[in-house]
DNA sequence: TATGAATGAGTGTTCATTCAT
DNA sequence: GATGAATGAACACTCATTCAT
């Protein structure tokens, strides 16, 4: 009885451990590098049963993105709604937990991978753009636009201002991901400083004494 | 006669043809999903004319990069040497000239296919590095510190800033081939208010009364 | 169940299929000029399953090698091994198994193949001589060094003298493969005359009264 | 008109020069493996040069055989036809000839040319046979005949013994073109071996002294 | 449910041959 | 006569997808 509920342990997990190990090749290897063998292999399971549960390699790719991605858009949305105090340390908070959660989590290799493959893929560019990014841009900007409002920041676009914001850490998310090898950066710092400067870029009033 | 002068033009410009011809592909499809059969079509010619002027795959892309964006850089290089007055407006025109010859130009696929591609040819990543982004990386940086010795800017890693300089126009470009189908983005709204941001940020003195 | 049994039996076959496929079309055509998809097609498989077995067209022929050829290699150590009696009756038997295993068999294209192709195929040259040509060439110089210990034959230089009985047998061979339509010639007939002048030539004692 | 003359006496060379390009790289690389483009740069010319004297591959490698070959075949029945004395030493004479004109020669590629391609094509083969292999055979036939008439040489099949006088040499030849960089053969005493042993064999009278 | 053997369309690269100059 | 640019068919090898068991 003990091996039967083992098995169907392992049973009902099959899914998430595919999607583990898609998602770290999809990361390492881009999309369409990536070969379903190694993603079966991966799992520890056969080609055949990645078939069993996602119906194309596609599939897969959006699976993924609903089971681990969105959430992690759900929790700042959760996290914001939940905050109080200045806008300055929500946007810093925002950005480290992008950088944790993403940049240097497991998903890290994900917006290589949507933006590499948006053009031969743009189902999936489609896909992630609604479920993702434009749900991320929106909460960002209600920040920016809360921190205008009580005047801690000068007065901007806050849909534009927060992609300036993201995109540092996408430019290093990325360049981990394909030319440090060939020319490191201390990321960690690079995040520090943008964050530095950003904000001294944005505060109002301090120009000003 | 007007006959044989067109074919020898024709003749001389077939390498800079087939090259026009990658980049666009390449920039539109990714350099391992675009087939030489498409580049020679778009060219003009057959494949195995691709071959008379390149011997590989690799070296088409080595070789565009070679014609192309080298060139670039160069005249960025000359740019900078010879421009007198203010660290600032010249970080600020090298920046709009980013701007202009890639992101605005044919060339504005060049950085997306860089890092898309990076992780799987390995080789063309760090002929790219060392051809094109460690050069660009190091004038920039200079025209940071010249901007520090004067005391323009703020103390801070030259390096680093600049590449926080560059990040948001490399975000803007790859948005652009990618997503801005599903999520529009007025890049050139985009550009300005970063360069008011960073300079906001990095600009010495105003928040020391 | 008989179906069953059908299936599995060719599954487990089907290395065995392909590499039989392999040989005659190696030995027909020559390594270079035979097409994967003829093989397959041969086999009764498509292509893609003889990369399912073999790694490589060399990797291939390197297992039709030691599938094939070594056993024969082996068998004949161990027939030399075994063998009691005068070495003049050991050579002829191994002359006229060599014409059985290989002249005449499903193997005799294979000298062809290794000698026509070594020039553009080094790895393989490398290999076959490896394991098969001096593994022979030592067991046949082995027997002529034991006649000459005998008394048998005359001294010579045994693995110049086994090259020299067998050059005749790879050359009626190969002329099998190629020029027998056009030229036809009796390959038994050359064979047995070949082993009667070559023991003529080779036995000590008749001309020294 | 020096000029000219030099012009036209290359311009005659021309169809020669290409020949002693087309032998050296047949010889080398095999009928197939050896392109065009090299041939016509080994003879200094353009590869369409080529086909203005030659028709074909097949045809350019017929011209050599009836240029290059088919001279020595004359030569040596010339030879024959003046030949006075013992059987024995015409029959030496002819081996050591055929080695310092094929084995040690530029000719040392044509044995296996032929074949190795006979199979791929047979036009080429049958072509060959007719133009050499025949005529030489009984020539070598014609020489032995005249032993066993003289009472020099034991009864046997001309034609066939001649073969098994040839059959080392064609051997060692291949050996030095495809296996002697892997398995070295000091070619010189194989054939001085050959000869004695071969003679030794044929020769009448001696066992009995 | 799970397997993995089998498929076959697809792509980078080569090379004999042609032909406009 | 001589050139060499251009062609396009050919081939080894890969991999997403299927399906009999």
């Amino acid at each position: 009885m003990a091996e039967v509920q083992r098995r169907q342990r392992r049973k009902e997990d099959r899914p998430g451990e595919i999607l583990e190990a898609a998602l770290a090749l999809f990361a390492e290897k881009g999309f369409a590098a990536t070969r379903l063998d190694e993603v079966a292999r991966r799992a520890g399971v056969s080609k055949g049963t990645v078939y069993l549960y996602f119906a194309s390699k596609e599939e897969l790719f959006k699976s993924l993105v609903e089971a681990m991605v969105v959430p992690e858009v759900e929790r700042a949305e959760f996290f914001v709604a939940q905050h109080e105090g200045p806008a300055r340390e929500l946007l810093v908070q925002l950005v480290r937990q992008w950088w944790e959660t993403v940049g240097e989590s497991h998903l890290c290799g994900v917006p290589k991978l949507v933006l590499a493959e948006a053009g031969n893929f743009p189902e999936l560019a489609r896909f992630y753009t609604e479920r993702v990014i434009t749900r991320a841009s929106r909460l960002i900007a209600s920040v920016i636009e809360r921190g205008i409002g009580t005047g801690e920041f000068r007065p901007c676009d806050p849909l534009l201002t927060g992609r300036l914001l993201i995109a540092p850490l996408v430019f290093a998310t990325i360049w981990k991901q394909s030319l440090s090898r060939f020319d490191a950066m201390d990321t960690a710092a690079f995040v520090d400083q943008h964050i530095d400067l950003f904000l001294h870029g944005l505060l109002a009033g301090e120009e000003t004494p």
